[in-house]
RNA sequence: GCGGGCAUAGUUUAGGGGUAAAACCCCAGUCUUCCAAACUGGUGUCGGCGGUUCGAUUCCGCCUGCCCGCACCA
């Protein structure tokens, strides 16, 4: 593991070659920036496409099973009360006014220690599995300095967010053990809202999508209806969606406004669905390592089963190793049926399927691989970026896989005073710019123009030369190799073609 | 939200109350028959707003953004 200066040395390297080269710019930077929002540039914009593009491809187009859609990001707000966003997707925050730290309100805990009845005093601690033995031994301690004799009542642990007012203010800060210097747990909704309408009052308040499964859930009836799909099967989406960050960080891992890419599986409830959630974090991690990301970077934890949603049967989080630290990449949860049975009850519209297999009517179950678009895009990068020497002198380079490189290949005539070797060249890169996004570059020495590409990752570099004149071959150069070799101009495509598309 | 630091060209940095600089990059040209050659020329900069001042990029305040730590992270 890097050392902490030479990891913030290195992301600040990545985030500056992102800059530099056209990969990603801060959102709004004229303006001075706006924290938590990024803007891709010409090569990031590519680079992006073709991450979701080779999902999509393996995901839905290369499977019999799924099938894609494409929501609005403004739905019916009703939806967002039904998938419990309104009321549930918030971080109500307690701070301590006397020692600055900060609570979630909903890991705070806290207990009355009484003893027949008669009230001690009030312990609190922050959530964790020994939580309930440590209230015990702090109850016990308050036994003892107030010199009480006498067996503790049962303690019972109760949320600070459940406290009645009496209650919260007797909670002591778990810092300072003083009660009375913990704010009141100030509600904040993660979610963006807007209006719809002329009319700008409560009954026309929308929300911006925090997460795209909505979308699917919601179109649930609609896509079985018109598709012909059997279980188990699964409907995908890649679209933008929007949190309100509290502390966007870590370049575009965090941000207040990213793209997700989700899989809703959807499958009999009474089948093996532990097998097909090993299934898919299987295949979602061997989709990572075949774009290009170094597989002893990527991680998993398993969500311990008292942290998940009641509604969660099991979460994995396929995790990446960043310079800033080991985060999660894509969360594949087992989520029962909770949505669809939600979106039947608050629309009241039925929503469930007849399985020809079991021949009976249920709502299935849903396996949910989501991952982001944005934080694979920075795992590739770190995964990619690459310094080494050649023939002395150090380079830079991304060794990206060809599949999601932004440019597949540049071609160069060697010399640029030569019309015959411009010609050539000329037309080769019109012939490939109809398959490939592909650039031509005469300026300069042609090491030059090689780094260059290096540098964003081109995997080759084709040089017509002289010799191209005699007998219509061209070198084709690897880029992490920098080895070369001559091809026949005809096999130039082909060779792209295979390498990008392999 | 809190505490600390920072903000000069695309990048890395120098400078200083009185016309703002270097290197690299980029562009054009000379040269050049395969890995950042050389030479010539060129574009481009003090995050924003306000205050002090004859004059502010420099001093002060506020704002915004970035970094580190705490906290947070469906």
């Amino acid at each position: 593991m890097l050392t902490d200066k030479k990891s913030k040395e290195l992301m600040d390297e990545i985030v500056g070659l992102c800059k530099r080269k056209g990969f990603v710019f801060q959102s709004s930077e004229i303006y001075g920036g706006y924290n938590g929002f990024f803007d891709y540039g010409p090569l990031g914009a590519e680079l992006k496409k073709n991450i979701k593009d080779a999902w999509w491809q393996d995901m839905v187009q290369r499977r019999d099973d799924v099938v894609g859609i494409d929501s609005s990001i403004i739905m019916n707000p009703s939806i967002w009360k039904a998938s419990g966003h309104v009321d549930g997707f918030t971080d109500p925050m307690i701070d301590c006014k006397e020692s600055k730290m900060r609570y979630r309100a909903d890991h705070l805990f806290f207990a009355e220690v009484r003893i027949a009845g008669e009230m001690l005093g009030v312990v609190s601690l922050i959530e964790s599995p020994e939580m309930l033995d440590e209230a015990k031994k702090k109850a016990e301690k308050l036994k003892r300095k107030l010199a009480i004799k006498g067996d503790l009542d049962e303690i019972v642990l109760i949320c600070a967010v459940d406290a009645t007012p009496e209650q919260y203010e007797q909670i002591p800060s778990p810092a300072t053990g003083k009660a009375g210097t913990l704010t009141p747990p100030r509600e904040f909704n993660m979610m963006f809202d807007t209006h719809v309408g002329a009319v700008r009052n409560d009954a026309s308040k929308a929300y911006l999508r925090p997460e795209t499964a909505q979308g699917i859930f919601a179109n649930f009836k609609n896509v079985t209806d018109t598709s012909r799909l059997k279980l188990p099967f699964g409907i995908a989406q890649i679209g933008k969606a929007f949190r309100n960050e509290i502390t966007p960080r870590n370049f575009i891992f965090r941000s207040r406004e990213f793209e997700q890419m989700e899989i809703e599986y959807f499958i009999h409830e009474d089948s093996d669905w532990k097998t097909i959630h090993a299934d898919w974090i299987k295949t979602r991690r061997e989709w990572f390592t075949s774009i290009g990301l170094t597989s002893e970077f990527l991680g998993e934890e398993v969500h311990p089963s008292e942290s998940l949603a009641h509604y969660a049967r099991a979460c994995t989080d396929i995790t990446f190793k960043f310079p800033f630290g080991e985060q999660e990449l894509e969360g594949i949860a087992a989520r029962g049926n909770f949505d669809l049975t939600q979106h039947q009850e608050k629309s009241g519209k039925g929503l469930e399927i007849f399985d020809e297999a079991s021949k009976s009517k249920l709502l299935p179950h849903v396996i949910e691989p989501s991952l982001g678009v944005d934080r694979t895009f920075l795992a590739l990068i770190c995964s990619a970026y690459t310094k080494d020497e050649i023939d002395g002198e150090l380079r830079t380079l991304l060794k990206l896989h060809p599949r999601i490189a932004p440019v597949k290949a540049a071609i160069f005539p060697l010399v640029k005073k030569n019309e015959n070797i411009l010609q050539i060249s000329n037309d080769l890169y019109k012939k490939l710019q109809r398959h490939l996004n592909v650039v031509t570059d005469l300026s300069g020495a042609i090491g030059r123009r090689y780094r260059r590409m290096d540098e964003i990752g081109t995997p080759f570099c084709i040089t017509v030369d002289f010799e191209s004149l005699e007998d219509n071959t061209v070198t084709i150069r690897d880029r992490d190799t920098t080895d070369q070799k001559r091809i026949n101009l005809e096999e130039v495509l082909p060779f792209l073609l295979g390498k990008v598309n392999g």
